[in-house]
DNA sequence: AAAATCTGACTACTATTGTAGTCTGAATTG
DNA sequence: CAATTCAGACTACAATAGTAGTCAGATTTT
């Protein structure tokens, strides 16, 4: 379970995440972040995040006259799920794309490349069966 | 650079994909493959290999009065591509959600789990720099 | 209490993507 | 060569996501 989710926009995924991060948020709260780093209108949040709860990743709370929201799983669940969904759709269930991408863009030194490889290699084998 | 195209649909995503991993395809080719696996019509994805072509990621060549169309940049590249993509976008940079993903959804061993992390620290530090 | 502000529900428009029909000209078949 | 099939251009519609205005009721401020 917990899956179905699919394709949330760019902006719901930064507001998710925000709301992950800042438990408890009010619109306002939210829409000002989103005010300054990218310029929406409050309205814009209010619908993104009602959206969002619409898909079951928000809840909220009416308190003292305003609705709290919060990302109804961990932040640290959600990325968990966000890679999983992405290395499912993506890249077909492939752990190994990583290995071409980290070993291109850091610095690690061709025995960490390979210890890197190794371990992702493992990885590949025994995944696939978890529904 | 090459960024910039961004927010490519499922569909086209498992379209480019297919081209990639086999070079000059027709239409109609392509249109079989998923015709089988997901039922589309060919127009479908004619439709979508134009939009594909529209936005760079392929190109077409008419070989005896049918076109042949392939994929801008190599798989590997274009996976390397979306993992960055994914990287930047979703995980804001930070490659240590793969951690949590492939320490629970594989039979790792704790010790070698730390490698991982280990790794990716490595990884996370120095990256950021690269336009 | 009247005025100003704030919240949230609704409505709505645009762009994108998935989907596919129509139509025309080219190629193949009989 | 006439009938059929095929390829590609065009057109079009539905769903989703980004964006935000309007409006009414609640709250706060003068």
């Amino acid at each position: 379970m917990a899956r179905k989710r699919e394709t949330l926009g760019k902006l719901e995924l930064e507001t998710l995440q925000f709301v992950a991060d800042h438990p408890a948020s009010s619109v306002r709260e939210v829409a000002d972040h989103f005010a300054n780093i990218s310029g929406q209108a409050r309205t814009t949040l209010l619908t993104v995040m009602e959206r969002l709860r619409a898909k079951g990743y928000l809840s909220r709370r009416k308190v003292e006259g305003i609705h709290r929201y919060r990302a109804t799983i961990s932040k640290a669940e959600l990325l968990r799920s966000l890679v999983g969904d992405f290395v499912d759709d993506v890249l077909g269930g492939s752990v190994s794309p990583f290995v071409a991408y980290l070993s291109q863009s850091s610095d690690l030194t061709g025995e960490e490349v390979q210890k890197l490889e190794e371990l992702l290699a493992r990885i590949e084998q025994q995944s696939g069966d978890r529904s």
